[in-house]
DNA sequence: TAGGCCATCTGGTCCT
DNA sequence: AGGACCAGATGGCCTA
């Protein structure tokens, strides 16, 4: 529940709030863990908590401990008033992180609606916004396209991506020079949406950002 | 070691 | 007043 409250608010009582922790990384970077999980239970966070956290790549990662910046505002505040502050601050960032939680829970299901990837590939999350976009438009291509009725954008699978679509125009390029997602209906093998996780490949004409996407280039992730 | 990705905290703003 | 949303900051973990 909000152990966390408790502990950190005697941490912050204890002086973290009048002065910034962040000024001294030496503290902030200490024990690892003893603090980690002790926000663990989510208040409440019923379909939100995402339970143990969905795998990253490979790794879980680990909560951090809380890090207190403080608000020397409220230095001068009375007691009652910073205490109340602090409850409302720990109330909101619990709201926050749930909130955070349902997020990832989406793009987890938007993942999962993207074609199959490698097993222990898996899309960033700019990533999976980017190939999802461009699925979608892939799809919807694959929608208009005239002539002889093709399947659509086949899930550009690990193994095959037909991709074929021919020159289906794979907005594969939406992506920054980093992490441009495959393309869905990506030449073969290459254009698997991890592999190209895995080596963007950028479609030139990309933002540096990569974002907004460009025009849909042709060809694979590379 | 640098860079990328990510989780969390935090304060501000807007909305109900 | 309280919650949702947002963006900046910070630091942990991992890979090249």
């Amino acid at each position: 529940m909000f152990a966390l409250s408790e502990a950190a608010e005697a941490q912050e009582a204890a002086g973290a709030l009048a002065l910034p922790r962040v000024a001294s990384p030496a503290a902030a970077r200490t024990p690892p863990r003893a603090g980690a999980d002790q926000d663990r239970g989510e208040p409440g966070a019923p379909g939100a908590a995402p339970g143990p956290r969905p795998p990253g790549l490979g790794h879980e990662r680990r909560r951090r401990p809380s890090r207190a910046r403080a608000a020397p505002r409220g230095a001068r505040a009375t007691e009652t008033a910073q205490r109340l502050r602090r409850t409302r601050r720990l109330k909101a960032n619990g709201r926050e992180r749930r909130r955070m939680h349902r997020l990832n829970a989406a793009l987890d299901a938007l993942r999962a609606a993207l074609p199959t990837l490698p097993e222990d590939a898996r899309l960033t999350k700019i990533q999976t916004l980017r190939f999802a976009h461009n699925y979608i438009w892939a799809l919807a291509a694959a929608l208009r396209l005239p002539g002889p009725p093709r399947p659509p954008p086949a899930p550009p699978g690990p193994a095959g991506a037909p991709g074929s679509a021919g020159h289906s125009p794979s907005p594969a390029s939406t992506g920054s020079g980093t992490d441009s997602p495959a393309p869905p209906s990506a030449p073969p093998a290459a254009a698997s949406p991890a592999r190209c996780a895995r080596s963007p490949a950028s479609p030139a004409g990309a933002a540096p950002d990569g974002w907004p996407p460009r025009r849909p280039a042709v060809g694979g992730c590379a």
